[in-house]
DNA sequence: TCAGTCACATACCCCGAGTATGTTCCCGAC
DNA sequence: GTCGGGAACATACTCGGGGTATGTGACTGA
């Protein structure tokens, strides 16, 4: 009878996972205003009922797929960032797995593009403490501890590090496909830049 | 006859103001989003029809409110930029008079945390183009010229500052006034740190 | 075998952007 | 002086989409 249950349990998980797919694609293909609950619904063969059965409202199916690409990223981001013998070379490490995520399709539009339309600054915000924000810090504190860069007080650099991330994000966005690697050469250097001009002002 | 004809014209300019007064207010309190065009016709104390008598649409209306704050402040800024003898001081000059304006109710709210909601990404930067974000090349154009920083193709450099800017601009916003001051001060140092790393890697 | 609940489908409500159509006032022409 | 017309709105309506309330069949556990 566990099979059964379980069988009956695979199959509301294909539902929703359907569903969460079909969200992928068309917020990413669409943008997120423009795309109704309906276009997904009929993309996953279902109807309405089905998302509100799920989720909770079209933010929260937004935010049930945002945890899932945030967190497999940031995941992997976080690992670059610890295989690396010196803190200044993981976050460069860091910075490559990220540019690298954004290139691909649904990443960078989902988390950085629809994200904070779909759910406002501070939504997008909270959500993103638990993920590239929480990395960031962590980053910056591990560089103060190695001497790198002064320790410094405040929100004012890790969220202007921040606005960073997000504007080589949607830069490599809507970069056509045979000149992200260039353009990722090329965010490079702003934050080589600041970790440089940060550092010359540790003494 | 002229003169009755400005007295009327003087009337629908009036009430064109009201509308577009009304709307920065609630479009900075309530957000974008969450005020209904009846809201601001309330507030105006007209109806809907005048709105959309003297705007193309909400986005319309927004854009002609986001023109008018950006180009008052955008000269402010380009002012200060010029008035200083040498760029590097100038870029500095600029950026505490957008951080200050970022610290007055309106400009920051409606032009870094509305706008991008309102308009779409896309649209945002297009009208952007004009404002922020030529006066930011210009000054780059101008660094650059002056042996400040090395020449840089691409547009990665300043989409990337464009975004500190207005992670800045964000942070200042939702900081309460008495702590601004102390802010703006924190803010000045990534701009500082990044035009030290990029002018050391100059040779 | 039957009550109950899960996993949806169907039908509906409501808000708000946009539109279509009045209505009033002024202005210039005859 | 009046009369056609257009400017400056007001009023009434449509429509799409998020959200909700309710129906329904299938499975499950007692």
């Amino acid at each position: 009878m566990a099979e059964v249950k379980s069988r009956r349990g695979e199959y509301t998980e294909a539902t929703r996972r359907a569903l969460l797919d079909a969200a992928a694609r068309l917020f990413t293909e669409r943008g997120f205003a423009r795309t109704s609950l309906d276009d997904v619904a009929a993309d996953a063969r279902v109807t309405k009922g089905a998302i509100y059965h799920h989720f909770s409202s079209k933010t929260g199916l937004f935010e049930v797929l945002f945890d899932e690409v945030e967190e497999q990223e940031n995941d992997r981001a976080r690992a670059a960032f610890a295989a690396a013998s010196d803190p200044a070379l993981g976050v460069l490490a860091a910075l490559d797995q990220f540019l690298l995520a954004c290139s691909e399709p649904e990443y960078g539009a989902l988390v950085f593009r629809e994200a904070p339309l779909a759910l406002g600054w501070d939504a997008w915000r909270r959500c993103e403490e638990k993920y590239s924000y929480a990395l960031l810090t962590d980053m910056l504190v591990a560089l103060a501890d190695a001497g790198r860069i002064p320790r410094h007080a405040g929100e004012a650099l890790p969220s202007i590090a921040f606005g960073m991330l997000g504007a080589a994000g949607q830069l490599l966005i809507r970069t056509p496909p045979q000149d992200r690697e260039r353009v990722r050469a090329e965010c490079r250097l702003p934050f080589v830049a600041l970790l440089a001009g940060l550092s010359s002002t540790t003494a």
